[in-house]
DNA sequence: TGCGTGCTTCTTTTT
DNA sequence: GAAGCACGCA
């Protein structure tokens, strides 16, 4: 597939067609004229300032992204050729949304030959098609970090590391920050510092593993999320007659959320932009959230030096939110030493203050947020679209997703496990990947016995230590499988054979057939949809249809793509694919619910109503984050980006308990409520009222011959025995609902964990347990006994009874 | 080689 | 609460 870098002779047809005609540019002439008028003086030479380096700073709701969309408008307004532009942002999100407000402003035809995107895709197409200068296939594959992880556990495995010391995660965030900081594989063991760093961590062979992890990825023609930017830094650096040629071609450079790119990504910019020098980025200090990933502040807080001929407009006006939550949210941001001066104001009315609720628990944190997301709602009449419920770790979001589902609130979690992360998901796109790069040894390995194929790990080891030795991929490997010895049985060498065979027809249907057809032949033929078709269990029943729904989607973008003359081919999906998220899903229903979301994945979003959870000591800010001063100045521009969400009302809760890891711990409120200025708070002391969790208790209880301190709050404590081997203890976990009387139970959350590990328990009625999922459905025990303590008895289909104890704490109900 | 079972470990944030 | 792993049995 020519990848048309250069649209040059579609693109004037077109252009031409629209963009020259006079009725055209009076049209746009005069959309521009009345939007100018929509800005304020600071914005409106943001906009205007096309030429020479321009920093904008963007405070919190000051119209940043109006700015950016309005300042393409105006080059094009002013004649510039559309693919000559070049606008990076960080989410594939923000970069749709910005296309489609420029599309509306000059037309659909001129936006689409915008070069916009993040910076993993649009380089990540570049290196396809300058592939040959860095030495990969362009069809390489781009390895996400659970890739990347696989990968580094097999190394460590393979060169004895003890894996307890060598975590793939410790590991790989090293070689991450070493890539992002451009430091290759070879300097990586020359860097003192490095290598100094990594001796005092007691691990001083990471760089033998970061070098061993390159050789894999080049062998299997793979790169991963960091290499996407380093390599591009690399085709920059050493081919200059290239770099000239996308410096000419990129003569306007516009960078969203520059406070967020690391050095990598600056190198980048900086090397685009040194010959025309037309730079314009846009961020705000204060909202640097992502030094974890390797972003640097600096990069924003030195552009002045980097540029000396810049302009710099500070945009201070917010729009979107009430005094009170704005000045509350500069009363948090003035503790941090490191920012760039500015003053950050609103001139809306002055608004409500901030609540301050506390709850007992994790699970009246979740009441509490629905009950008042209801009032709001029923008082002000307003759609649950304006609501947002912000919190710091996605482990968070269970509870607060059961306790909207218990008050009947439609909610959809933004980000949380990605559509693209899900098993099958990954399963049928590992075919797809290995059709388009045979070589890729992670996709390989994860489906050469998926479905089952009768080839065991026993002889994939051999086929890939084979691989190893000779420097090559597993697939070489096993195409060589006739003329080596590996050791391997006849009946297995027949059926990698036979695997080897299946991928090469699906290579051969991926040349001429388009996507979507591909897609389905594979889904098929492989064997997957069948093994989930049969697969009744309502898990099998979902995997089947996300399955689906992963092929409705290649459908739509084989309709959404296709062009007169071309088909739209596998490889164009499969491309784009890992650099997907799962906001990037087609076919978003726009029904009427609240969003859930981690507070970085909210950053450039806004709500009239925003609840921020779980501010708790430990949690947020982070344990991880208090040790240094930067670390606990970016947990606060966490805070404060969360804060500013906000466009009428904010609410910041709080447990005092909070049940983590099957233990219950006690909280302390966040230091980050005290930064917040007493004037713009209101302290809610009690619950409201109909809360099931209202009371708070802690009681010593006799559990099995032991004497256990439970503490519970209205959540009811249990203890499990199992019978059916070895006799256990279970940890104390809270039941939901339990009805006032104490003979019956309603719910169960938690089970022994053997049972808990299959999710199996998905609700007890009235005395009679019902199991579902991988237990199969209609699985009923009959509960005997009285409370605190209650037999149940198992019955498993074909496979003997199972008897529990369930012990439950006494339940203290207000009603 | 496959599968069930129970134990261990893990949790900040994401392109 | 969920994933990965080791172990033991078929």
């Amino acid at each position: 597939m020519p990848l048309s870098l250069y649209p040059q002779k579609t693109y004037s047809r077109n252009y031409t067609k629209i963009y020259f005609s006079t009725n055209i540019i009076l049209l746009i002439y005069i959309g521009v004229q009345a939007y100018l008028k929509e800005l304020n003086e600071v914005q409106r030479e943001a906009v205007e300032n096309i030429e020479g380096p321009v920093l904008v700073i963007a405070g919190a709701g000051s119209g940043k992204t109006r700015v950016l969309t309005f300042r393409i408008a105006h080059m094009l307004h002013l004649g510039k050729h559309p693919a000559s532009i070049l606008a990076l942002t960080f989410t594939n999100k923000a970069a749709r949304e910005m296309k489609n407000r420029i599309a509306k402003i000059i037309g659909e035809k001129a936006a689409q030959y915008l070069w916009m995107g993040t910076f993993h895709s649009i380089f990540a197409k570049i290196l396809r098609f300058e592939s040959k200068a860095i030495g990969y296939p362009a069809s390489f594959t781009i390895y996400d970090s659970q890739d990347s992880k696989n990968l580094i556990k097999t190394i460590v495995k393979e060169i004895q590391l003890d894996p307890n010391i060598y975590k793939p995660s410790d590991v790989l965030s090293r070689i991450s920050y070493a890539k992002n900081n451009l430091v290759t594989a070879k300097s990586y063991a020359n860097n003192a510092q490095i290598t100094e760093t990594d001796r005092q961590s007691r691990k001083p062979e990471i760089s033998r593993i970061y070098q061993m992890y390159e050789n894999r990825c080049k062998t299997s023609g793979a790169l991963d999320f960091d290499d996407i930017l380093m390599k591009t830094n690399y085709l920059f650096e050493k081919f200059p007659e290239i770099l000239r040629k996308y410096q000419d071609k990129f003569k306007y450079l516009l960078v969203d959320e520059y406070q967020d790119t690391n050095f990598s990504q600056y190198q980048i910019i900086r090397r685009l932009a040194s010959l025309h020098h037309n730079v314009c980025v846009v961020g705000d200090d204060a909202q640097s959230i992502y030094s974890f990933r390797g972003a640097r502040i600096e990069n924003i807080l030195n552009f002045k030096k980097d540029y000396p001929e810049n302009k710099v407009f500070k945009l201070e006006q917010n729009y979107r939110s009430t005094q009170n939550i704005v000045n509350a949210a500069n009363s948090v941001i003035d503790k941090n030493k490191n920012q760039i001066k500015k003053n950050v104001f609103s001139e809306k009315e002055v608004g409500n203050k901030i609540k301050i609720v506390e709850a007992f628990t994790d699970y009246e944190e979740g009441y509490l947020i629905a009950g008042r997301i209801n009032e709001i709602r029923f008082n002000q009449q307003v759609t649950y679209n304006g609501f947002a419920i912000l919190y710091r770790t996605n482990a968070q979001s269970r509870i607060l997703e059961e306790a909207m589902r218990k008050k009947n609130i439609p909610y959809h979690i933004f980000g949380g496990i990605s559509f693209y992360q899900r098993k099958e998901i990954k399963d049928l796109l590992s075919y797809f990947r290995l059709v388009m790069n045979p070589n890729d040894d992670e996709s390989f390995k994860r489906i050469v016995n998926y479905p089952k194929r009768g080839i065991g790990d026993a002889s994939i080891d051999k086929l890939s230590s084979f691989a190893i030795q000779n420097d090559t991929s597993i697939w070489q490997a096993a195409l060589m499988l006739n003329e080596s010895n590996m050791g391997l049985g006849a009946a297995v060498q027949t059926k990698i054979l036979a695997f080897i065979a299946l991928i090469q027809s699906f290579n051969v249907s991926a040349m001429n057939l388009d996507a979507y057809e591909v897609a389905r032949q594979i889904a098929i033929s492989s064997g997957i949809l069948k093994e989930l078709y049969v697969d009744k269990s309502p898990e099998g029943v979902s995997r089947h249809e996300n399955l689906q729904e992963l092929l409705n989607g290649i459908k739509d973008f084989t309709i959404r793509e296709k062009t007169d003359d071309e088909i739209v081919t596998l490889n164009q999906f499969v491309e784009n694919v890992a650099l997907l998220t799962n906001e990037d899903k087609t076919g978003e229903d726009e029904s009427e619910r609240v969003t859930l979301m981690t507070i970085h994945s909210a950053k450039g979003l806004e709500f009239k109503h925003v609840f921020i959870a779980g501010l708790e000591e430990e949690l947020f800010p982070s344990k991880f984050s208090v040790t240094s001063l930067s670390d606990i100045e970016e947990e606060r521009r966490l805070f404060y980006v969360a804060i500013t969400r906000a466009e009428v009302s904010l609410c910041l809760s709080f447990a005092r308990t909070r049940y983590r890891w099957g233990t219950l711990s006690d909280c302390q409120p966040s230091r980050f409520i005290k930064d917040i200025s007493p004037d713009f708070l209101e302290f809610e002391s009690q619950s409201i009222s109909g809360s099931p969790f209202s009371s708070f208790k802690s009681e010593t209880l006799n559990i099995n011959g032991v004497q256990e301190k439970i503490q519970f709050n209205g959540l009811e404590k249990k203890k499990f025995k199992s019978f059916s081997k070895k006799t256990e203890t279970q940890q104390v976990k809270p039941l939901e609902i339990i009805n006032s009387k104490f003979s019956k139970i309603d719910k169960i959350r938690s089970t022994p964990n053997s049972i808990a590990n299959n999710n199996s328990l998905g609700g007890i009625k009235t005395g009679t347990l019902v199991f579902h999922e991988r237990f199969g459905n209609g699985k009923v025990i009959e509960i005997e006994g009285e409370f605190p303590e209650t037999k149940a008895t198992i019955e498993f289909e074909g496979s003997g009874k199972k008897q529990l104890l369930l012990k439950f704490a006494k339940l203290t109900l207000i009603s």
